[in-house]
DNA sequence: TCTGGGGTCCTAGGACCC
DNA sequence: TCTGGGGTCCTAGGACCC
């Protein structure tokens, strides 16, 4: 048996705030999602005033002033940068891990037979809060499911809240029954709420049924991944860690708007803009897209107003990271979507056939496709990548992922450079818009204490 | 007035092939 | 009267995660 942890941090976001503004502990505070629209991390005083992880922040906005409450836009930028020193402290409790989320991490323990697992929790707690200044939680447990659940016991049980730390494996077999028998069955990893509803209506209340239950009646009723969450809780690995991430099938930017939208020439700014961060990111990641998705849609919260939420591929003739050809595509199908008549609210785009960019360098400018240049190794591009059919483009042989010559390769490379150092958007495609009157609401951003020059915290 | 964004996996069913 | 069997690929929809 090998022990796996998982340690996550307490209220991540809200944690991280706190790092650099002390007048925001013992208070509630949340941060909000982007467009400052829902809560989505919220402080113990927070969750104390009975504030809901994704409630719309207008239905909390008064209650969080009466009790002398903060409520903050997300700083994705801060919290990416925290993330990176704390998966970087908990990396150095074993060789083996595995980056989950941005503020979870699993380890696995192997040929640490010898040592205390208990013990090696609270030294890691401690390191992590002396050089972070982040609170975290450790839960260890034979697989990663059961490492899940001791996170959770050892972040809200009166057990183990104190030290923070619940390693399974040292409890006897009758203690560790009583806690999953305690404990619903959509505290467990995978189980939300609509089969925590289903398992109910067919007698599994909590942890300790779904351990019990019959293996091939819950796939047959569910499906296998039921039934291998049912294995992981009984101490059967089926999940492993994956040290390294696999591949990414797409890319997706899509964002609400600050008001709500009519004009074509305001959402042609804003799937532009999109196109062209979902462009920085692919170069980013070394990877070029074979299609690209354009979608918009009407508010759903006012049901009294049309909807409509149309969406469409629009097939790229070679892979391409290039925003311009990303751009102009996406404006494409933008232009085949849009109908008067309806306030839209949001737009995004999909980046999808993702394959990485080949070490070879073709020439954006040639209209020659890649493949087909005279001299080329490789086989020519077949006609069908021109067509509109998805089907027939999967059928043949990838057509080689192209960059751009190489003087457009260093002009992309220059504006990823200068966005890098100066901030996104510093240098940016008129299509994307000057004043992009469209742009979601961000009223109440902290600064970027770790991450811009010029908003380091000052002491003293 | 005001309601997030970005991901993954599985399954069923249809189209199509030989 | 009688109407196969085995397979792949794709899509839409539903579930989950943070």
């Amino acid at each position: 048996m090998t022990p796996y942890a998982l340690v996550d941090a307490n209220n991540f976001y809200v944690s991280c705030e706190r790092v650099f503004a002390p007048k925001l502990r013992h208070r509630p505070v949340v941060v909000l999602s982007n467009n400052d629209g829902c809560c989505v991390a919220r402080s113990e005083e927070a969750k104390a005033l009975g504030i809901r992880m994704g409630q719309p922040y207008f239905e909390v906005r008064d209650l969080l002033r009466r009790h002398d409450g903060r409520a903050l836009s997300s700083n994705y930028a801060l919290y990416a940068d925290m993330s990176r020193r704390l998966m970087t402290v908990i990396g150095q409790f074993s060789p083996e891990q595995e980056v989950y989320s941005i503020d979870e991490s699993f380890l696995r323990f192997t040929g640490f037979d010898q040592w205390d697992l208990t013990e090696q929790g609270r030294r890691l707690r401690e390191r992590v809060w002396q050089w972070t200044g982040l609170p975290v939680g450790v839960g260890i447990g034979a697989t990663k499911t059961l490492a899940k659940f001791a996170n959770r016991l050892a972040k809200r049980h009166p057990d183990f809240k104190e030290v923070g730390v619940c390693n399974l494996l040292d409890l006897s077999s009758a203690r560790q029954h009583g806690y999953c028998a305690d404990s619903p069955v959509d505290a467990v990893w995978g189980i939300g709420g609509r089969w925590a509803a289903k398992l109910k209506a067919q007698g599994i209340q909590t942890v300790a049924d779904l351990q019990g239950a019959d293996l091939a009646t819950l796939q047959r009723r569910f499906n296998v991944v039921l039934a291998r969450t049912a294995m992981e809780l009984n101490g059967i690995p089926c999940l492993s860690l994956e040290e390294a991430p696999p591949p990414r099938q797409q890319i997706i930017a899509s964002r609400s708007f600050g008001i709500p939208v009519t004009e074509i020439a305001m959402l042609r700014e804003a799937v532009a803009n999109h196109a062209a961060r979902a462009a920085a990111k692919l170069r980013h990641e070394g990877l070029a897209a074979g299609i690209i998705q354009v979608l918009i849609a009407t508010n759903p919260f006012i049901p009294e107003e049309p909807q409509y939420h149309p969406a469409c591929c629009v097939p790229l003739p070679i892979p391409t990271a290039d925003t311009a050809r990303l751009i102009r595509a996406a404006l494409a199908g933008l232009s085949a979507l849009y109908k008067e008549g309806y306030r839209y609210k949001r737009a995004g785009i999909v980046l999808l056939d993702l394959a990485p960019v080949g070490a070879r360098t073709g020439d954006l400018f040639d209209p020659t496709p890649a493949g087909m240049r005279a001299g080329d190794l490789f086989s020519p591009l077949p006609a069908v990548a021109r067509t509109h059919d998805r089907s027939a483009l999967a059928g043949s042989p990838a057509p080689t992922p192209t960059a751009t010559g190489e003087r457009r390769q260093r002009l992309l490379t220059l504006l990823d450079d200068i966005n890098q150092r100066w901030g996104r958007g510093t240098l940016r495609f008129l299509a994307e818009g000057l004043v992009q009157p469209w742009r979601m609401r961000r009223e109440r951003m902290t600064p970027g204490y770790t991450t811009n020059w010029r908003e380091l915290p000052v002491v003293g």
